[in-house]
DNA sequence: CATGTTTGTAAGTGTGCACTCACAAACAAT
DNA sequence: ATTGTTTGTGAGTGCACACTTACAAACATG
């Protein structure tokens, strides 16, 4: 035995994440994720309950790293207030998805959220981060809404590219977000 | 000849938003497409060059349908002021996408940006939408954010289905927005 | 070392789908 | 009528991919 089934399985989910990220979970097949990873086809089937439920599984690692980021950038707010805490929070998360995978993911999670188990995943991912927002921040309705609001604006500049585009109207939408 | 090639394109494109909608382009066959326009599938391959050219023209349509129901809203607006003709915009945005079609296609379009012609419709898209928001309006780049990242977030809470959740998180998020 | 269990794979199988081609019918022009 | 053009389809073709099976090697336990 080369490894624990259970250590392949996490080394395969972080794999998977990134590389469900690029494509999307229908243009994206189970090879290319066993290459990535290192190992059969086969043996990934054997890990999880097919595609979907490997997809699953990864939309689970996404959230959970994103929970995490945020919870220790709430961490090293420099202030009490809410609007701190939040923006130590939208600081964290902008560091995080420097680089892409787990904005991509979110993004394509969300595009096949026709099939109940991705949009219950996805679900789930959010009212993880957003219980924890709300009641970490102790923030209001509106600030929770806002924080969102704007953390789904950086899904449309990543996705769009709008970062290379140097249109006003591209520079009005990418202003201010940090570094995506 | 029972109908022209352009009225038959012109058919097929409506059709083409509805259905890509649902699935996404990788998850939808041609044949879909095909048989809710009531044609064949050859037929429409020899329509379109391909199913990405069919695509992309479906985003084409997708958001010129978008930027016709905004200009129409801003002719609305009780006021002059950029914060009532966006707000009149927005309505009319709100009412646009309630049958979930061009939401819905948005997103799947958005997902699939890592094809290149996909990326700059898309932009295209935006582009036009975003120069008429922010000429029509006289708003300012952060009135002309704001109101594009609260019209993300509608595509988040439509496509995770957050009307639907009755918990606090959920009612935060949806607060406010016109009947999604 | 014999037997059982877990890790791992090579080689299929069946199906769905993008795209093509040969061909037909409706219409137009002379 | 004849010829040409446009609209339309049925019947393929070839390939990619989700998933299975049979089998092998590494390790554990008595």
């Amino acid at each position: 035995m080369r490894s624990t089934a259970e250590a392949r399985r996490v080394t395969v989910l972080n794999t998977a994440v990134s590389v469900f990220a690029r494509a999307g979970f229908h243009a994206t097949p189970v090879t290319a994720v066993a290459a990535a990873a290192g190992i059969s086809e086969a043996y990934v089937f054997r890990l999880f309950s097919g595609k979907l439920g490997l997809f699953v599984a990864a939309a689970g690692v996404c959230f959970d790293r994103i929970a995490d980021a945020i919870e220790a950038g709430a961490e090293r707010a420099e202030g009490d207030s809410p609007q701190e805490i939040l923006d130590a929070m939208g600081g964290a998360y902008a560091e995080l998805i420097a680089d892409r995978d787990l904005l991509l993911f979110q993004v394509q999670a969300q595009a096949v959220t026709d099939i109940p188990e991705i949009a219950e995943a996805v679900r789930a991912g959010y009212r993880r981060v957003a219980t924890f927002v709300q009641s970490r921040a102790g923030a209001s309705d509106a600030q929770v809404q806002q924080f969102f609001a704007y953390g789904q604006l950086c899904h449309l500049i990543v996705t769009a590219g709008l970062e290379q585009v140097p249109e006003p109207w591209a520079r009005a939408l990418t202003a201010g977000i940090r570094h995506p």
